[in-house]
RNA sequence: GGGAGCAUAGCUCAGCUGGGAGAGCACCUGCCUUACAAGCAGGGGGUCACAGGUUCGAGCCCUGUUGUUCCCACCA
């Protein structure tokens, strides 16, 4: 006996359901010869992370994916894991430090790891037991971590064979440097935003006394670092200036003046002061010139020796001390206001410090020229496609990657200097001694390697490599990617190259790329702004189904969406409806013993409702394998709730209520709820399941049953072409009686006048049941009374309401609809009567607007005749 | 300075390879019809941004314009 409440009340269900899908292992991948394998690698969450709604719909479709293949009967891998995050866990334990008095440094190294793995203890698996609320079916017996010993392995393996291959190397470069963060971050971490700044217009003079030099800076503070004064060697202005030298101001120090092509003659005075240690292009000059290198900044953005008195001031402070000396010392000539770009770390957003220094790098050019190769020959897919060309324009300007952090979460590189003879050694494991001078005394390098170094190998690393697993055979490559385009190049492409490289092979075949979830008004959801919506809030008042539902429902690749409150509660509402047609289905066979399959004899409605079934089974399925799951959501809601609740069920009353091949009709509705139930699990997994399990079912759950197949034999294009002309008649005459204000309980004669007779002979129980009609009569003898008449394409219905009609009032309403299908045939005969469109067009098109034509001209006919 | 996306009903958005303009929400009318008022039945509302072009036929393809969002780029 099931008394199922009138609400559905995800709450009571989810935790249970899920607890119940762990226990029957259906998450769990193995490796099975017998089925084909298809795998997804979660883009691994930071253990700092909370879920939010980016996190929410990235999995919600994975999610879907995994649990439409898995029931499709594939082997379906969907490997889960979190992201060690050097930069921003290193940070928030840095500031929970700063909480207590006390930094990194006081506690060294070994000690703030050791907070640090508790900190990854304590939080790393909040984020994986949010997923879990989500409905994730994750394999979570296989869940891995950047950091542990098998990712770490891996990292190890790729630093040793990529410097062995010259393809890392150190060298001092210009990187960018973050002075909140303390470390250098590479150029992919750079934000760039427009900012509000000047332009210091300033007097070099020149060193033999003929004159002076001007120039322009946006940075004046960097000239305590200047090495030379730059023209351009065409520049006919200062042609006479090259080669002599210049008395950098406050500093005192005569520098040269300097012939580049860089410099562009036509921007600002056509001269450019050059601090090769602190800017990118300078440092290029100042290697084509021999310029020395003159850092003047410290970690934290302070003035370092090399300042003078400036020494230990903020570099803003300096610039504010620079420019007011300056100006007393008569070299400030104008300040004007500038727009420029200004770059930030991604991070912390703290404005970026050019800076040359020692690092690590992996020289990209080699590793990029196969991996731009590999979307070319379309061994990987963008989807949508447009991110192809995101993706080669980025690959082909990539600059070498800087992976070296001066951090301490993280993969330490493993690199060791002779301390005696200086020699690099490179290797997995700590050398003993220096191979070249044979010292014992060696220091590894201090660093850290970058965040996504090792992300970069997370499709092959969590299933084992370097070792030939098993796994790695059988799920490598992995066959869809999922994720925002906001870390196409941080992750999607440098996993790209990695696979390449490492495995031979791509790491994934189709890169599945959404958007990001912004808020009511457009705007993306930050902290800052406070307009964040909180997923597991979302699912408390909703549910995990509706969430899900809402972030599937409408999104298109690679769009953006926003989040609509009222968008998750239709969804809930449309859980609502399929757990009360569920109800409805229950109470009616509650004492009959029903399997689901379908009866032998269907009936008309049966087999219009199986014929729609099985057409949505085809599309839905299609539109899975193309990732339309927009489309896919949207036409299971359609099929749900019109042709399924709106249209069937009322058609089934009629036969359980007359008892009259009722167990027909009652397992139709069980056969097309249960498979419906199917094609909408991977969407609404929880839902879908409970009430499986309470209908008749074969099996254990629904998540491991069979995906519905289309079926060539069950189309009934004829049935449902009958019965639709049928549901056009009640539709035009609840319209009708609508209008005309006829109250539900007073029932009339329809009187029908068709071609098709015998259709409307068999659709009578269902305009009396649901149209109103006290009994309809088709063709037959009409009374000499005043009626209504409404016409629809294939028949016209006339209704006998007594005092209820006004003849005025009908023959407007008729002369406004002669008027338009007039007009319509109007179009259709413009159309036919072109030559060239009956000669050019296909002829289903052409057969098409005849057939159209054909029904106006019965609809004018008819309508006439009505005036009358 | 390059490149991309978007512009469709009051709002948020779908619309597959070009063949009679769609959904949800909101709004209006009438209904507690024994699955569901988180519901049922009906209704109003769109020169598919603008201007050209291709085509028998364009929301969809091409060109340009405007507005808007984003990405990339070293102009000091």
């Amino acid at each position: 006996m099931n008394q199922l409440p009138k609400t559905y009340d995800p709450k009571e269900v989810e935790g249970r359901i899920y607890d119940k899908w762990i226990e029957g292992n259906y998450f769990h991948a193995e490796v099975d010869e017998n089925k084909k394998p298809y795998s997804i690698v979660i883009p691994p969450p930071n253990i700092t992370g909370q879920l939010h709604m980016g996190h929410a719909l990235d999995n919600t479709l994975q999610d879907i994916l995994i649990r439409f293949r898995r029931m499709q009967g594939y082997s379906t891998l969907w490997m889960p894991g979190t992201d060690h995050a050097s930069i921003a866990t290193e940070a928030k334990i840095v500031e929970a430090m700063k909480q207590e008095g006390i930094t990194k440094e006081d506690i060294g190294r070994e000690k703030f790891l050791e907070r640090a793995w508790e900190w990854k203890k304590t939080y790393g698996g909040r984020i994986i037991q949010q997923l879990k609320k989500l409905g994730s079916s994750c394999d979570w017996e296989r869940e891995r971590f950047t950091l542990d010993e098998g990712c770490s392995e891996a990292v190890k393996e790729v630093f040793v064979r990529l410097y062995e291959k010259g393809l890392i190397y150190r060298g001092e470069r210009i990187i960018n440097w973050c002075t909140h963060c303390k470390t250098s971050i590479s150029d992919a971490e750079v934000e760039y935003a427009e900012s509000d700044g000047f332009f210091w217009h300033l007097r070099y003079p020149i060193a033999d006394g003929s004159g002076d030099i001007q120039l322009a800076t946006t940075r004046p503070e960097t000239m305590l670092g200047d090495t030379a004064v730059a023209v351009h060697p065409d520049d006919e202005r200062y042609k006479h200036l090259i080669g002599k030298t210049v008395i950098l101001p406050i500093v005192n120090k005569e520098i040269p003046i300097v012939a580049d092509e860089y410099v562009e003659p036509d921007f600002g005075t056509g001269v450019v002061k050059i601090t090769p240690a602190h800017d990118p292009n300078d440092f290029e000059v100042g290697l084509r010139h021999n310029l020395p290198i003159v850092n003047v900044m410290t970690d934290d953005g302070r003035i370092n020796e090399n300042g003078g008195k400036f020494c230990g001031m903020d570099r803003y402070e300096c610039r504010k001390a620079i420019v007011s000396e300056l100006e007393e010392g008569g070299y400030l000539i104008k300040v004007e206001p500038l727009k420029h770009n200004v770059g930030s770390c991604y991070r912390c957003h703290t404005v970026v410090e050019p800076r040359v220094s020692k690092q690590w790098f992996v020289k990209m050019k080699p590793l990029a020229g196969p991996a731009i190769d590999v979307v070319k020959e379309g061994k990987i897919k963008f989807v949508p496609e447009r991110f192809d060309k995101i993706y080669y324009h980025w690959m082909e300007n990539i600059k070498d990657w800087c992976i070296s952090r001066q951090l301490w979460w993280g993969h330490r590189i493993p690199a060791w200097y002779c301390d005696d003879c200086g020699e690099v050694i490179v290797a997995k494991e700590a050398p003993a001694k220096c191979p070249k001078c044979g010292s014992e005394h060696l220091t590894q390098d201090p660093d850290t390697l970058d965040t996504w170094f090792s992300s970069a190998l997370w499709p092959f690393s969590t299933m084992g490599w370097p070792e030939n697993t098993d796994e790695l055979k059988y799920f490598y490559p992995t066959d869809t990617l999922v994720t925002g385009y906001d870390i196409i190049f941080f992750w999607v492409a440098r996993m790209i190259f990695s696979g390449v490289e490492h495995m031979g092979d791509v790491p994934f075949r189709s890169v599945f790329i959404h958007g990001i979830v912004r808020d009511s008004q457009g705007r993306k959801m930050s902290k800052s702004l406070g307009n964040g919506i909180d997923p597991l809030v979302v699912i408390d008042e909703f549910g995990a189904d509706a969430l899900r539902f809402s972030l599937a429902t409408g999104n298109s690749p690679g769009n953006d969406m926003r989040y609509l409150p009222e968008k998750v509660a239709s969804s809930r509402n449309f859980a609502n409806k399929l757990w009360n047609a569920s109800r409805f289905v229950m109470m009616n066979i509650e004492n009959d013993d029903i399997k689901v399959e379908l009866p032998e004899d269907l009936q008309l409605e049966d087999k219009w409702v199986v014929g729609k079934f099985n057409a949505i089974v085809k599309e839905v399925t299609e539109n899975l394998e193309k990732f339309e799951l927009g489309i896919a959501v949207q036409k299971l809601y359609d099929f749900i709730w019109d042709v399924y609740c709106d249209w069937y069920i009322e058609l089934a009353k009629i036969r359980i209520r007359n008892e009259d091949n009722a167990l027909g009709a009652k397992k139709v509705l069980v056969y097309v709820l249960s498979e419906t139930l199917k094609l909408l699990h991977p969407f609404m997994p929880f839902i879908t399941e409970e009430i499986w399990q309470t209908l008749p079912h074969d099996g254990e759950s629904i998540m491991i049953s069979r995906w519905p197949e289309y079926d060539e034999g069950r189309n009934y294009a004829v049935e449902i072409s009958e019965l639709d002309r049928v549901i056009k008649v009640i539709r035009a005459i609840r319209n009708r009686r609508a209008e005309m204000n006829v109250a539900p309980s007073r029932k009339a004669k329809a009187f029908v006048e068709t071609t098709f007779a015998d259709t409307f002979a068999n659709g009578i129980p269902f305009i009396v049941s649901l149209a109103g009609a006290s009994e309809v009569i088709i063709n037959g003898e009409k009374p000499d009374e005043d009626m209504v008449s409404v016409v629809t394409d294939d028949a016209k219905i006339f209704l006998p309401m007594g005092e209820l009609v006004d003849l005025e009032a009908e023959r407007a309403r008729l002369t406004k609809e002669l008027q338009k299908a007039e007009k319509e045939l109007e179009g259709v005969e413009k159309k036919l009567s072109n030559p060239a469109f009956t000669e050019k067009a296909p002829a289903a098109v052409v057969d098409k607007q005849r057939a159209i034509k054909a029904q106006l001209m019965d609809k004018i006919a008819m309508i006439k005749e009505s005036i009358k």
